[in-house]
DNA sequence: GTGAAAGCGCTAACAA
DNA sequence: TTGTTAGCGCTTTCAC
């Protein structure tokens, strides 16, 4: 393994020479510095992560704290994580992959050891048990999604009672009165996850503003499910014409039975999701949709992130606003009938 | 921050005793550790990370290299990251998360660094250019796939050529001779990504000495992709009775297409898919398949991983038996027609 | 613009 | 069974 004192020797150069040459912390001359960089070169020099971490006492890695649960739409999981990664590197930091296994014991060994600097958590509960540890110390920290309480933290999410609301007016607009809203899995519900309660709030308080009738529905993802979902709300609700979807493996069954029943989309029913831009597209029928921004979501929370890191002001809460796709499954409602 | 010398202090013993209670590297008396272990509840210590890595070279993490594409099927790369990092725990690491963005130099970065002790490596391609590396290191890896020459590697995978040729077997008890199989989009083919060429191969190889006819067509997901294709393939063969199906964003649509043409599943054509078993049973046909064991990889891998980390010796190769589940997407072939 | 040297917190010989 | 101590490789004062 070649060290900083290898290079620093092989420069003709000393120790502090060579640190500073990759620190850039104070100035060097362009002789030394192109000496020592051609040594780094020739040796193959790279820095020891730990005994940097010991001596800086900076590790360079942010912990990312993904939820152990698969019951919710993994893809964005995914892509956010992929997101976090890719977005850290370019600021120079590495991830620490954690699963929501741990906890807040997590939070503690990961912030008791030093092993990274800061970090980011998923699937965050609306009264979440890991937020008084992220209070209680000085490690920065980001939250992607929205705690009911969110004094001292920093989130980002996407704005999703402006989706809710989003999917509720562009329904409204079309003609429809009576909206079905297909949810999440009840679980998601029972656990008080903010997004899929922020979402049901802004779509029922702009349905009453707008005059709205809104039946909402939990559903577990799967034809089985959705075949029960569907009938109970069309028996309670005949007259639902407009169908809001937050549930991604809730989509293709709705659209397959809804097909069944010779209810034509969009001629007899609206369908709009809250989904990837992915899932919207390769449904059966081209999804009018508002998108969940999972790329940007994972990268503005390592903005957020480094610029704490860097001592920089962060905003308390970035709400991304959501943007509606119209594509082939909304229409007005049918004046035939 | 709570070091290893306050601990000692506070227990009345030396930094070296606290060490070993921790590590456990030599015997302690009873009251010693007693006495240790509680100072360490009351100080709340958490042993330096950096620290721990620059003196014992050893980091206690394990890199986990991801690939950066997503048109491969998501989820099941996510739960494999999970039983990554879930495994690992148990034995002690923590996990690293690399994109495979950085390619080759991520391997070098962190095998120079000293970051992590080990790596895993998902998404290998027949000729993987990362392979080199790994090679010529003598840093412990483990490959999720199966590279062309896995000489000096250690792999885990399913046995996909098994698979393929399990379907096949299937299909031909059932009485059908003329089979299609929809494969993943054209450019996992063309990265010569090992288990898709791999399931082809066992399944070619068992059709012929059964005497069936394969025909076999890549697939982007969606519908329109999948509309193509069924086109073509019945236009080519119209006999053709049998399905297997390696590509789940395919899975739905084709399903939905056979339905559109009257094709009755499974009465009229038999659908064999290649998948997580949540796939197959959230399907709009509850699916007959061979299971993709996402969790079980990952674990394995780690398992393997960490073997070699403590210097036992490892299998060059663990190919995961294939199991077939019967389903209600196959029968036997109608002898009306 | 450069060097010397004191740690960072821990592990693991070496001693006792 | 326990203590003493010399590093691990780097960063960062302090000094020139």
């Amino acid at each position: 393994m070649v060290t900083l004192a290898e290079v620093a020797t092989h420069a003709g150069v000393s120790a502090s020479t060579v640190s500073y040459v990759l620190s850039g912390k104070r100035s060097i001359s362009a002789g030394t510095r192109q000496r020592v960089e051609r040594s780094i070169q020739e040796l193959g020099y790279h820095p020891n992560a730990g005994a940097r971490a010991l001596a800086s006492n900076k590790s360079n890695i942010i912990a990312l704290m993904v939820p152990l649960r698969t019951d919710m739409y993994v893809p964005v999981m995914m892509e956010i994580a992929i997101a976090v990664a890719t977005t850290a590197r370019t600021h120079g930091y590495d991830v620490l992959l954690l699963t929501g296994e741990e906890g807040p014991d997590a939070v503690r060994r990961v912030t008791g050891s030093g092993l990274a600097d800061a970090m980011i958590l998923m699937d965050v509960e609306m009264d979440d048990e890991r937020l008084p540890l992220l209070r209680g110390t000085d490690q920065p920290s980001v939250l992607i999604g929205l705690p009911a309480d969110t004094s001292g933290l920093t989130c980002v999410d996407l704005d999703f009672a402006a989706t809710g609301a989003l999917c509720v007016e562009h329904l409204a607009t079309l003609g429809h009165r009576d909206i079905a809203v297909i949810g999440e899995a009840p679980g998601v519900y029972e656990r008080h996850t903010g997004f899929a309660e922020r979402t049901l709030e802004g779509l029922r308080s702009r349905a009453r503003e707008l005059g709205l009738r809104v039946l909402h529905r939990p559903c577990e993802g799967g034809y089985d499910a959705m075949t029960l979902t569907l009938a109970r709300i069309f028996d309670e609700r005949p007259d639902t014409t407009g169908f809001v979807v937050q549930n991604e493996s809730a989509v293709e069954p709705l659209l397959a039975l809804l097909r069944r029943q010779s209810r034509a989309v969009p001629e007899d029913v609206s369908v709009i999701a809250v989904c990837p831009d992915q899932v919207a597209v390769q449904a059966s029928v081209r999804l009018t949709s508002v998108a969940i921004p999972a790329q940007e979501m994972g990268r503005r929370a390592v903005e957020q992130l480094v610029a704490k890191l860097d001592g920089r002001d962060t905003d308390e809460v970035v709400l991304l606003a959501p943007e509606l796709t119209i594509r082939a499954s909304t229409g007005p409602v049918s004046t035939l009938s």
